[in-house]
DNA sequence: ATTATCTATAGATCTATAGATAATGC
DNA sequence: ATTATCTATAGATCTATAGATAATGC
């Protein structure tokens, strides 16, 4: 049921066939990675086909392996441009600001209208090895990046309890963000930017203490 | 790579072919139920295949279908029968246990040893319409008794946002046991009951507040 | 000439079922 | 006689690839 529209294709509209699309190799690569993302941070890695992302983004299904050599290189590619988009975007910024970041990311689209889907991604595992340890590095980044806005330093005496709060602070983000958009509970499946920030402010203030 | 080990059988030893198991469909329906949501739990329905399923309980294949009439049927058996222990070993006490019992249900097995999975099976979707609705269900009750402790009302005006709070706790708790069992995530992975029932209590203090 | 797109299909699953086999209970 | 277990297989996917077609650029 989710979305059958076209990240932004031609859409082809309802005469004729379609015949083939515009010759256009960077685009092509763009449209299949925004499709792929959505589908794989909705449905999961397993229950995503290849067929669907590319139905979605308006492809020929064989694309996908001609740019991204597999479904699992397409997952991939997902995980590292959503890496790249985070860094790029400014990670964390200060402590001050985090919990209105993170509700931005849990609404799916934030302030700046970027799509964000690296959350519900972060829990979405594709049971090959070498592609899950990109994942696990991912999360211990984002969560070690947390951590360290309110001083916690790597191999620091004691520092695991300060650790260990971040990453439950993420696991809140990742959970949010996946019960929001696959059970549809309310309040929260429809609870906005401010209400989310104002709930995770205060776990913020809790799981993020100042030393 | 998850335990190959069957959730209690005979386990097949090693010589000769087993030929075939003893007589007891009630055994049987239970060691299917075992491996099923252990397996559901971990890897998520799509993910995971009615053979390993089988082989995980010691059990033939078409059992699967004889007791439980199909995937989906076996998924829905799994998700009722965790909330059926749920209801019997005390739902979640008054507000001042939940953090301990919580901490407790995210360890996989609690004080008394019995093996909990609803957590991150509530996070999993079959894809089926009927079977998300019962998964739905639970999250909603689930949610609403957190509530309650702290004197919710369905109904009760401006009682969303309490209700809200109740649900970021349980998406909490959610995203904390899927991330423990698929990531390795240190220290997260490794925390015992007493340091996750720490963390969890200020947790409570902020989501459940006292009215 | 290069290369993006598409067609057709091989090969590998995976679920569900029809029906055979054999152990239990009356 | 009943019914738990097992065998064999049909039918439906799904991923990946070989190779044809056709648009772009020099």
């Amino acid at each position: 049921m989710p979305a059958t529209t076209a990240t932004s294709s031609p859409a082809a509209a309802g005469a004729e066939t379609p015949a083939t699309r515009p010759r256009d190799g960077a685009r092509t690569r763009r449209d299949l990675l925004g499709a792929a993302a959505t589908r794989f941070a909705a449905d999961g890695y397993a229950a995503t086909t290849v067929r669907e992302i590319a139905n979605d983004a308006g492809v020929n299904v064989s694309l996908i392996n001609r740019y991204f050599t597999s479904k699992e290189g397409l997952f991939e590619a997902c995980l590292t441009a959503a890496v790249e988009q985070l860094a790029q975007q400014g990670t964390t910024g200060g402590k001050p600001e985090i919990a209105a970041l993170l509700a931005g990311r849990l609404i799916g689209t934030d302030a700046a209208g970027h799509e964000w889907q690296i959350l519900p991604l972060l829990l979405r595992s594709s049971g090959d090895d070498h592609v899950d340890r990109v994942r696990f590095g991912v999360l211990r980044t984002f969560s070690e990046e947390l951590a360290a806005t309110v001083g916690w330093q790597p191999g620091e005496p004691g520092g695991d309890a300060r650790l260990l709060r971040a990453q439950v602070l993420l696991a809140t983000a990742i959970g949010v963000a996946v019960l929001r958009t696959t059970s549809g509970l309310e309040p929260l499946a429809s609870a906005d930017q401010p209400d989310l920030a104002a709930v995770l402010q205060d776990l913020v203030d809790v799981l993020l203490p100042n030393s």
